[in-house]
DNA sequence: TCAAGTCTGTAACTTTTGTTACTGCCAGAT
DNA sequence: ATCTGGCAGTAACAAAAGTTACAGACTTGA
């Protein structure tokens, strides 16, 4: 676990925050398509992602669902880091969006830690500073955005986040993430084949658009 | 402006904190409707507010505006302190509500106090997770709800923050602080007022449902 | 190979939101 | 009193998004 933990974090923490890490973190891995914590569970511990992603979604009361933003190595759900302070249950729902390994770490330390560690302290920090300036942009989108352009804008990040034009998808996982119907997203998606952006296929789409 | 502090901040500071605040903070005012902080300004100190309101906007390219919430006694805003601590340009625009004061900290001191008071850390980590939460009912009111409940839910909020049922408001500030047109908010305050939850008059409506 | 289920494309229609245009009303200035 | 500018009401239309319905294509597995 040293080794992983290095690799994702080696740059921005010192050793002995490395090594207290690995002494009290439990290691964890989900498979794509996993919910790794649920809207209302109690939150006991914090998660650092060593590889893989995750996407956080938002969910109201009759069940439509919102994606917020996606989590890559390195990051933090800030999200939960407040919901693990304020003792509260998940506002949130995430889900592994490719197959994940992360460290559990426990409410106790993350405190601890902040007193302690600088570099701790700083990363808690960027976590909140970057978590705020993608729930920014996610109000963006939905403020300014028509649904084109949002389409268009998250079939982007996704190939990001998975490292390939190619995305593994169906129309109505996308609409799902983009709180729309299947229907809007199909007419859509073929809007933005005509425009050479994207190729359609059976589950499956290629971006070139990037 | 001791006095003052004592009244938003005693209850949660130690007498140590406030004595530090009021000796190194600027206390300063502004006018309803003036703009303290505006997109792109750079940002070498932090607001805390000890009376009125202020309100949080988001602006894109094309000049559309955006209401992200509303700051009161006792708040600060968390987006400021990022760019603080990130050294960024503002990424809002902050006016005030109503006539307020407010006591400017330097970024120097944030971090400072961080080490040295457990209620200051505890306070910037409340900030944190409150504006979280305002950034989350924001995107939900913008995924989930249609514009009348939108706009209900805006005079609500409007109400609160002023302490009173009437406001002292066009239909074009309405219209601005929603994204949206004026004839859109006409439209829908007509509505509003035959399902009898507000009563509408030049410059001024009255909420009755809250 | 056939049945069942899933996925995509598309048409037709509704609802919601945005736009343009015009009206009358009111308040303050001249 | 009249002019002016800002404000609100409303109609008529356009665009965007949501809904319902159905057909054809592909996939799986019995």
């Amino acid at each position: 676990m040293l080794q992983e933990l290095n690799n994702a974090y080696g740059f921005i923490f010192e050793k002995e925050l490395l090594e207290e890490i690995s002494k009290t973190g439990i290691l964890k891995s989900a498979r794509e398509g996993e919910i790794i914590m649920d809207i209302g569970n109690y939150i006991t511990s914090m998660p650092l992602l060593l590889e893989g992603a995750i996407k956080i979604l938002r969910e109201d009361k009759e069940g439509n669902e919102l994606l917020l933003y996606f989590l890559e190595r390195g990051d933090t759900c800030a999200l939960t880091l407040s919901c693990c302070l304020g003792q509260t249950k998940s506002e949130i729902r995430a889900v592994a969006e490719k197959d994940t390994q992360y460290i559990l770490v426990p409410i106790a330390k993350i405190e601890e830690w902040t007193t302690m560690f600088k570099s701790w302290r700083n990363f808690v920090f960027e976590s909140y500073q970057s978590r705020l300036s993608e729930m920014l942009e996610t109000i963006d989108t939905l403020a300014f955005m028509n649904m084109d352009q949002r389409l268009l804008r998250y079939l982007q990040d996704k190939a990001k986040i998975n490292q390939s034009q190619e995305l593994q998808v169906t129309h109505q996982q996308i609409a799902y993430d983009l709180n729309t119907s299947r229907v809007v997203i199909s007419r859509l998606l073929k809007k933005l084949e005509l425009e050479g952006k994207i190729l359609l296929q059976r589950n499956h789409l290629v971006v070139y658009d990037l």
